[in-house]
DNA sequence: AAGTTAGTTCCGTATTTGGTGAACTAAAAA
DNA sequence: TTTTTAGTTCACCAAATACGGAACTAACTT
């Protein structure tokens, strides 16, 4: 039974409790949103099982939940070392760019959605119903949108 | 002892308690969760207090509750019609740009805490910094790209 | 002055969630 | 073949949340 915690400073501490915080904010659950924040902020991008488990301190079938759901939705992946059995997690800023466009490309549901609704509105509601349209078109149009918008991006970063 | 609630068809049923499963995955409780799906499915768009709460059978307190919650996070806002004392709440679909672009400005907070953490990051974690700082400079570039967008989607509306 | 209306606030409870520990599994090592 | 490693799954519990009911309030009406 060896120790595999991380020694975190207390800023670091610090880091992950407040964008643990502002995870759970917009819909993750105290346990991989603590495991996220701390891919973010510790020296080592590459964690196991056992050293994020120890160092948060929560339990191995927390930890093990919290990953699993974590991978399920694509929030962090894991490579493995050849003579070793451990998997190391990471988190998929290294990927932002693929992750936001797959965000994107998600948002049509919605659209679909705002359609449906659309399409039983009493016509009567003319701004109304304007304004709902002018959203689904938006929503095509920022998914179509943002490829180019990358470009642009790196274009003038430089 | 009126009866105030509306009668929706099976569709707008249907929809209302579609849009609010969605709208509660991203972060909504049930109750304000259905009170925006029924603004903006009902052919009403202008609602009274006992509209919501007879037409979605919730209580005067669970409605009064997410109502103020709704009003206070900007989902919904309401007007008066003179001589009559009730409030006529409706989403705030119709300045889905305004609410747009209020989001936009709200991930500030994000970047601010990106870069913090990127302060504190050892040096040698290089294209991970490097993806990090992209990820805070791609916030401020959206930001400010906002407006702009939404021009560009105005004119190519048409 | 006594209702009535349009909500709000408070308290209790039912439900949901988030997490634990223990038992289990599959693969590798001894 | 037994033991160790690296997790996973399950049954249960504690804490948090969402909601209902009842009492309350403030403004208007009669």
């Amino acid at each position: 039974m060896s120790e595999n915690g991380l020694s975190l400073t207390k800023a670091q501490i610090q880091l992950v409790e407040e964008y643990a915080v502002l995870l759970e904010h917009s819909n993750l659950q105290p346990a991989p949103a603590k495991i996220l924040a701390l891919l973010l902020v510790s020296d080592d991008t590459d964690l196991t099982f056992d050293q994020i488990r120890e160092t948060l301190r929560i339990s191995k079938s927390a930890t093990s939940q919290a990953i699993s759901y974590l991978l399920d939705k694509k929030k962090i992946e894991y490579k493995t070392k050849i003579g070793d059995r451990k998997r190391y997690f990471s988190t998929r800023v290294m990927s932002w760019q693929e992750e936001l466009l797959e965000t994107l490309s998600g948002l049509s549901a919605l659209r679909d959605l705002y359609k449906k609704i659309l399409d039983q509105r009493p016509a009567k509601t003319k701004e109304f119903n304007r304004n709902l349209k002018d959203m689904t078109a938006f929503i095509d149009f920022i998914s179509k949108q943002g490829p180019t918008l990358l470009k642009t991006f790196e274009a003038q970063k430089k």
